[in-house]
RNA sequence: CCUCCCAUAGCUCAUUGGUAGAGCAGGCGGUUGUAGCCCGCUGUGGCCCAGUUCGAUUCUGGGUGGGGGGACCA
C-alpha cells in the first residue's frame, strides 16, 4: 500500500496528528508502526470507546499498523474507578472489557484476533525499567504541569486530589515508552499527556524511543475527536464563543444517564435513547445526532438510508455526510426521520456486540459488572 | 504530633430543640411529526455511637471521613 494511502487511513476521522511529517518519514523508511490506546476500566463500554476508538483501530490495521490496547488497571485504581478496588478492576479488565472491545472491533469490521491486549499491572510487575522510566519522565516534567494535566483523568482543575493522582500522567507517558510505542492513539481529551510524551521523548535515558537506525525519536500522537452526548446542553442557545469552553461538558459521559449508548444496549434501549436526544430542526452546529452521523455512521458504513413515510416525502439515501448536512440545514429532513435512521443504523452496526453479550459468558460478565456498579 | 473548620437530597446549599426546604439534575404527563423551550405533577435525605431532654438533624462528648494551618530551619 502506498504511503499516502496509509496516511489517509490513519488520518481518517481524526482531530489531529502531532508529528504528521514524522509519521510520513516513518512510513517511507518502512519502519514498523506500533500503536497503542489505553483505557481506564470504568464500567460499561459506550460508543465513544466501542465505535469511535475501535473504528480508528480498524483504520490503523488496514494501514498495516500493529495495534494494541492497554488495559489500564492501575490508572483506573488511581482514578477511583469501580470503587477504587484493584482486584475488581483487574477482573473486569481481562473479562468484560477485553471482550467488549473485541466485539466492538468486530462491529466496525475489524479482526479482533489481530488486536493485542496488555494489562497494566502485568507490564509493571517486577519491571525495574518501568519505574525507572516513570521517574525519568517525572524528572523532566514540572509539578505545575502535572497538576494542569490531571484534566486527562476527567477531573476539573482545582478540585481536591490525593497524591496518587499526580502519579497518573507520568505513568501514562511511561507506558508509551516502555512498550516502544511510536504511534500512541487517544481521544483528544488525552492531549496533555501525549504532548508531555513528545516533550520528554528526546530527553529520556531509560526506555528511549528509537527508530530502526537507532536514532532517538518522538512518538507520533494520533487523536480522535470525542462524540457528543445526547442530552440537551445546559444552556441554549449557545453562543459561538462559548461553544469551545463547553465542549468538555458536552461530551458523552456515563455519569449522565441517557447521554450515551452502550455497545450492548437492546434495540428498544437504542431507539429510546436516540429518540430522547436533543435535535433541533435545521440546527447543524450543535446537534448530537448529526455529530454521530458524521463521526460514527459514515466512517463505519459510508452511507445512511433514511426510511421515511410516503406522506413526508419517502425514502432517501446519502453517501456523504456533507450532502446530508446540507439537506438537514435546509429543513428537507425532519429530526424524527433522522433519529429513526440513526437508531436503525446503530442497531445494525452493534448487532455483533449485542449478540455477544446476550448469551453465555458475555451475558454473565455483563451481569456481574451490573451488580458491581450497583453494589 | 498540635490546632482549626466542615459533614443535611444525585449536586450546590438553607433552616429548625417539636413530623426538613430551595435551586439545579432526574422521573412522569401535556404541547409540538423528535428532542428542546413552555406548562403541570413527582421521588429520595439528616455519617456513626453515647449523653442531656417529654422530645435531638439541631446541644454536649467520642468516633469516622474530608479540608486548612502549625510543628526542624525561624
Amino acid at each position: 500500500m502506498e504511503v499516502e494511502e496509509r496516511i489517509k487511513l490513519i488520518k481518517n476521522n481524526t482531530e489531529e496528528i502531532l508529528g504528521e511529517e514524522e509519521l510520513r518519514g516513518m512510513l517511507e523508511e518502512g519502519e514498523t508502526v506500533n500503536h497503542y490506546i489505553g483505557f481506564e476500566i470504568s464500567g460499561k463500554i459506550h460508543l465513544g470507546t466501542g465505535l469511535m476508538c475501535m473504528s480508528k483501530v480498524k483504520d490503523f490495521m488496514d494501514a498495516g499498523v500493529n495495534c494494541s490496547v492497554f488495559l489500564a488497571d492501575y490508572h483506573s485504581w488511581i482514578n477511583d474507578k469501580l470503587g477504587g478496588d484493584l482486584d475488581r478492576i483487574r477482573k473486569v479488565a481481562v473479562g468484560y472489557f477485553k471482550e467488549g472491545l473485541k466485539a466492538s472491533l468486530k462491529c466496525v469490521g475489524g479482526n479482533p484476533e489481530k488486536l493485542k491486549f496488555v494489562l497494566g499491572s502485568e507490564l509493571y510487575h517486577n519491571n525495574d525499567l518501568y519505574w525507572q522510566t516513570m521517574i525519568d519522565v517525572s524528572k523532566h516534567t514540572s509539578l505545575s504541569r502535572i497538576m494542569r494535566s490531571i484534566t486527562i483523568m476527567g477531573r476539573k482543575e482545582g478540585g481536591s486530589v490525593d497524591f496518587a493522582k499526580l502519579l497518573y500522567p507520568s505513568m501514562q507517558v511511561a507506558d508509551i515508552f516502555v512498550q516502544g510505542i511510536n504511534m500512541p492513539h487517544a481521544g483528544i481529551d488525552q492531549r496533555k499527556a501525549e504532548v508531555i510524551a513528545r516533550d520528554v521523548a528526546m530527553k529520556l535515558s531509560f526506555s528511549p524511543l528509537v527508530n530502526s537506525k537507532g536514532e532517538q525519536i518522538k512518538p507520533v500522537a494520533v487523536h480522535h475527536g470525542l462524540i457528543m452526548g445526547l442530552g440537551k446542553p445546559s444552556k441554549w442557545p449557545i453562543e459561538k464563543s462559548e461553544l469551545k469552553d463547553m465542549l468538555s461538558e458536552l461530551k458523552m459521559s456515563k455519569s449522565k444517564p441517557d447521554s450515551c449508548i452502550f455497545i450492548h444496549d437492546s434495540e428498544d434501549e437504542i431507539k429510546r435513547k436516540i429518540n430522547k436526544a436533543f435535535c433541533m430542526e435545521k440546527e447543524i452546529c450543535y446537534n448530537p445526532i448529526l455529530d454521530w452521523i458524521k463521526r460514527l455512521i459514515f466512517p463505519i458504513r459510508s452511507e445512511l438510508k433514511i426510511n421515511r413515510p410516503e406522506k413526508f416525502g419517502g425514502d432517501l439515501e446519502y453517501d456523504s455526510y456533507d450532502s446530508l448536512e446540507k439537506d438537514f440545514a435546509k429543513g428537507d429532513i425532519h429530526p424524527m426521520d433522522l433519529k429513526n435512521s440513526v437508531a436503525d443504523s446503530l442497531i445494525e452496526i452493534l448487532r455483533p456486540a449485542r449478540e455477544h453479550f446476550s448469551k453465555g459468558d458475555g451475558k454473565k460478565m455483563l451481569k456481574e459488572l451490573d451488580e458491581m456498579i450497583v453494589g
